[in-house]
DNA sequence: GACTGATTAGTCAACACCGACTATAATAAA
DNA sequence: TTTATTATAGTCGGTGTTGACTAATCAGTC
């Protein structure tokens, strides 16, 4: 969906769609080159998009994928799809956090303040997220993760005072 | 680690392994009754967990899993490691944001309404789930889901509130 | 004149994970 | 008495993802 999107506004090719998301939205999403190629691939199968070849001097040839009507209407169908959905994540930091009586209340305290520095600094690096982009809803996206790392904040600072209530100094 | 930790308590064998995943830990993580085998299978190979076969009457045989002293070290370890770390998440849901402005207002509208919705119930289901289980750190973590629902309702909403003043009725 | 880095394109083997399936024995329900 | 369900154990092929690698051309730097 991600890349049928980046396809609606205008043809692209392969080389130019991995440096946008690897330049431009790697704080929004994780797609690794071959892995774009392939669903590229796998579109172009589908039908949903076409390739054709370009020379532009003596310069590696460049595919530039177009997508097909067929793509457009899968594109909308999957978009609102998507911001229908809720997909109920699961965070590999719980797993943690499950067990976390299994520390000595210093350590873990120690051990999340540490983590409470690694969310202040990664709402900075949110905040300084440029702003100009693909379009209007990158914005609202990268807003989308500050808010949800304040949040993240305000509870890390909430559990670590019950753990100094716990066991004060 | 999610494994080792269940094994840390006291030893258990595989059958029970899934059961308390899929029945009691459902909501917080999402692992497999063959990828739990296939990593039980892992564990035992790197030496961390220890396998025994036991029988009772004439029912199918158990494997029973131990964790080994290595296996408690690399837990600990692994824990720390867990409780310090932040990974970046990165949400299915913001590709549909970022086209948000594909679609109309009213249809974008309706969408987000629906999604609301989906959060209000999810926070009830996480709101039900019972309170003894494993051990307090499941709580914990079922505390931090509700915490970041919340959050996800309150952007909604917001966002949800933008849209309306960019198209009032 | 040599070398580095960007531009463009992939390929491919390895890995993790999962869905669907297979077994068997006991116990409960019909 | 047959049938469904629970308890117990996996296997295995298919899918998606990725890291590491290969190629070629051009612009700029030392």
């Amino acid at each position: 969906m991600l890349l049928l999107g980046m396809l609606i506004a205008h043809s692209r090719h392969g080389y130019q769609i991995n440096e946008i998301i690897e330049h431009n939205l790697g704080y929004l999403i994780d797609i690794k080159k071959s892995t774009a190629y392939t669903i590229l691939d796998r579109l172009s199968e589908a039908g949903f998009v076409s390739m054709t070849t370009e020379q532009e001097g003596n310069r590696p040839p460049r595919k530039v994928y177009s997508i097909t009507p067929s793509g457009e209407r899968q594109f909308y169908q999957l978009l609102r799809e998507n911001l229908e959905m809720l997909d109920l994540q699961y965070f590999e930091e719980d797993i943690g956090m499950m067990f976390i009586d299994h520390l000595s209340t210093e350590d873990a305290k120690e051990a999340l303040l540490h983590k409470l520095q690694k969310v202040d600094q990664q709402i900075e690096n949110y905040k300084q997220v440029p702003h100009h982009e693909i379009g209007v809803g990158v914005n609202i996206a990268v807003n989308h993760h500050l808010h949800l790392l304040h949040a993240e904040k305000e509870w890390l600072k909430q559990v670590i005072g019950e753990l100094s209530r716990h066991n004060p100094i």
